[in-house]
Parts: C-alpha cells; structure tokens; sequence
DNA sequence: AGGGATCCATGATTGGATCCCA
DNA sequence: TGGGATCCAATCATGGATCCCT
C-alpha cells in the first residue's frame, strides 16, 4: 500500500477505482496509521490517507499532488445523495503578492487546472466507518473558468487596493475568499498596489458548495 | 529558577552575577534539562540555558531577549585568558529585503544596540563542566557604531547589487558575513535593487574575534 | 445554511551558536 | 587560524480540510 506515484493516468485511475468501496479505517490500517477520535483534531485525515493511498508525490510543495501527470486530488466530504457536505478549500492566497498577480498565473487556477474528485461519506458516523466514492477527473470549461477567473479577481482587486477588511465570504458566485489560519487572532500582512503594507487575516480560496455539486452531479442541474 | 523577566537593568545584572562561577550543568540541572555528550550536537545549549536562567522573554520574536530593557543577551566562549574562542553570531541577513534596508533600521544595529556578554569556558572539557563567567554590558561607542556600519554597509551594497557569490568573510573588519544555515545545499532567494531574484546560500552577520577581544578587555590593547 | 473560526501534521525557517579542515 | 559548514530546539507557515454558532 505504500506506493511509487502511478506513471500514467489510467493507473492513477485504476488506483481511485481500487480504494472505492473501502472505509477510511480501512486505509489508515493499511498504512498503518491512526485515526483520532475526536472529529475536531481529525480535520485533515481522511484527505492525507487517500494522498498516500493512491501514491501522491507533490506533498508540501507548490506542485500538484501527482507532479508528472499534473493532477491534484480534492476529497470532498458527501452527503447520503452524494451532495458536497462542506465548501472545498483550493489554496492559500497569496497576501504579500496580492498586488502582483493574474488569474492566469495564478495558485487558484494551477490547483484547479485538473482535479481528481475523490468522495467520502460526511458527518454522521466514526471517521474510521466512512466510505470512500467512486473518483471523477475534472477540469474546468470555458464557463467555469470564466466564471471562476471573475471571482478571482473580484476578491484580488480589493486585497490589490489594501481593502482586506472588505473582503468577506459574500463575495463570488463559484469561489469565495474565507479565513484560513489557526485561529481569528493571526495576522499576516498585505501588500498593496502603492506597496503599502495592510496586517490582515490570511486568507484561502474556497468552492462554494453550488459549485462543486454541478461539477459532481452535472446531469441533476 | 524558572524565572519571569528582570524588571530592571540592575535587576538583571544581580541575576547574572548570581550564575557567574557556577558550571553549566548546574544551570541545567536546576532547569531539569539535559545536555547532549557529542559537543557537535550541542552547538546552542548554553545560549539557551543562560537565557532561560536569566529570565529572558524575547525568545523567538525580532525583540531582544529583554524586552522592556532592550538588553540582548549574548553568550561567549573564552579561553583561559578570557578571550573569545570564537565568532559571535549577530542575526540572519534579510536576504529578501536586502536591497530595501539602511543600516539605521537593520537588524543588526538593534541587536548589537545594548548587549550583555555573558562568557562562558570553551573547549577543552564537558559542556556541563564549563563555568560561566562575569558578564559585563556593551552599547558600540561612536568608532565601533561607525566601523561595524562601514562593514554592514560594504556586505550589503553587493547583496543590493545582487552579487551574493562576491560576498565572503574575508570583507569587514569587525563584523563579517558568514553563511547561517542547516548545510551548505540550503539555498535562499535574495531579491537585488532592480527587484531580479538571485537564489543563494542563506547569510549572517557575526563579529570577529578580535572585535569582541576588545570589547571584552578594553585595557588589553 | 453558510460565514467565520478552527484543528493536525509536516516541512521550512529562525535563533541559539560551535565545528573542523585546508 | 579562520572561512565555510554544520547542528539542535522551537516556532512559523502551509497543505490537508471540517467545525459550529447565529
């Protein structure tokens, strides 16, 4: 279970579709890792195993998860009718560049150029006894890039114009901005477009939940 | 021993007196720490422990060690005629930032602003038998001021002008730069004055021996 | 229901310096 | 001898996300 990175995109696959099924218990005893009790500290969990599950090399760096084929693995926490349970975060946005970046060469956009879907049965039972989906690739069309590029850059003008504190979880029709941190008292500091420094709440990208339904479920639109 | 910070510089200055004569594995022994037998293994130990003995509350931040007195508190190896065994580390050099700073408001200035050497016996036996010696305060006087800005200011014009690889510890003749990491393949991206990045090796400021010869023994030259 | 807050693991970075070979 | 290389502890930052109160 250990694994190399799969060379090919139907191994890659091939994997997703061996794991499918399976609980996340399960996987964690095939790696030979423990699983906490507590929902509250077991957060990330669920998305490292099924990482180490199907091989993923990228790890800590600004690289996708399976860097030769330029994929990047989302699991995303699913109702009983397979609906998104929870937002999906993509990435940190980058505070101290804010000023300085495009959607086209943007974190947002890399993370979102091809994903694989892996869903997990959400809230409700152990973490240990939920099960994991059948995986779907996706990339973007032209609308949703469209759709998601406007988002984008609705949210980076006012962090471009020094205005973090206008920015809030409202803003975006398909990606919103939201906090991600420790906790509500750690700052990081902004960089505006005169070079002005603005200490703020670090902030990550989001899915909306709408969104990732339609991107699950295209046909019950 | 676990002590809250000095209130005040002659509080402090009791503190150290009450450690001077005593070894190094008294001090660690009253903190309940250990000491590492393989000395290359145990490069920062007394530094922390004299800090810890003493009160010292800046610990991680860009204070001082003491922060409403603004003492910062510098450990040094001596030999048996007390004099300096070694180099004495100032502070990582802001390679990112390189470019954009002045020596007024450097790093390095406000951390040699006011410092309290406390000298400790080098080599030759344990750590743990080593004897802390009397510590003595030190602000630069207006020569040392000028000569350690002359050297701050030649070391960092190259890094401005983007040529790291010029930069050796054979410029500066109180203060040099010498390279401040884990391993030599550790690399860092300084950023010149026409904002070009330049990766290089990660860079200190440290003061030479002889520098702090003089500091320590005025009358001796 | 969803916006704001939070939690863990792990790698990177920083502050404490001394080691060591040519 | 001293310039270049290295070592540990502790904190910070990032990537993995879900929690939870109004």
């Amino acid at each position: 279970m250990p694994l190399t990175p799969p060379q090919t995109l139907p191994e890659l696959l091939g994997r997703a579709r061996e794991i499918a099924g399976r609980t996340v218990g399960e996987l964690a005893a095939a790696l030979g890792m423990a699983i906490p009790r507590d929902p509250r500290r077991s957060k990330g969990t669920a998305g490292t195993l099924v990482e180490r599950a199907l091989g993923a090399d990228g790890s800590t760096e600004a690289a996708p998860d399976f860097r030769s084929l330029g994929v990047e693995l989302k699991t995303i926490p699913v109702d009983l009718d397979g609906r998104p349970a929870e937002s999906t975060f993509v990435c940190s946005i980058d505070l101290a560049r804010a000023a300085e970046l495009s959607w086209i060469t943007s974190a947002a956009r890399k993370k979102l150029a091809c994903v694989l879907w892996v869903p997990i049965e959400a809230r409700g039972r152990p973490l240990g006894d939920r099960r994991i989906g059948a995986a779907s690739l996706w990339s973007p069309d032209a609308d949703q890039e469209r759709a998601l590029r406007s988002d984008w850059e609705l949210v980076m003008r006012y962090l471009a114009a020094g205005h973090a504190d206008a920015v809030s979880a409202h803003m975006g029709r398909c990606m919103q901005a939201r906090p991600k941190a420790a906790n509500a008292r750690v700052r990081r500091s902004l960089v505006d477009d005169e070079g002005n420094s603005v200490v703020t709440l670090p902030l990550g990208f989001y899915l909306r939940r709408t969104f990732t339904q339609q991107l699950l479920h295209p046909k019950k639109l």
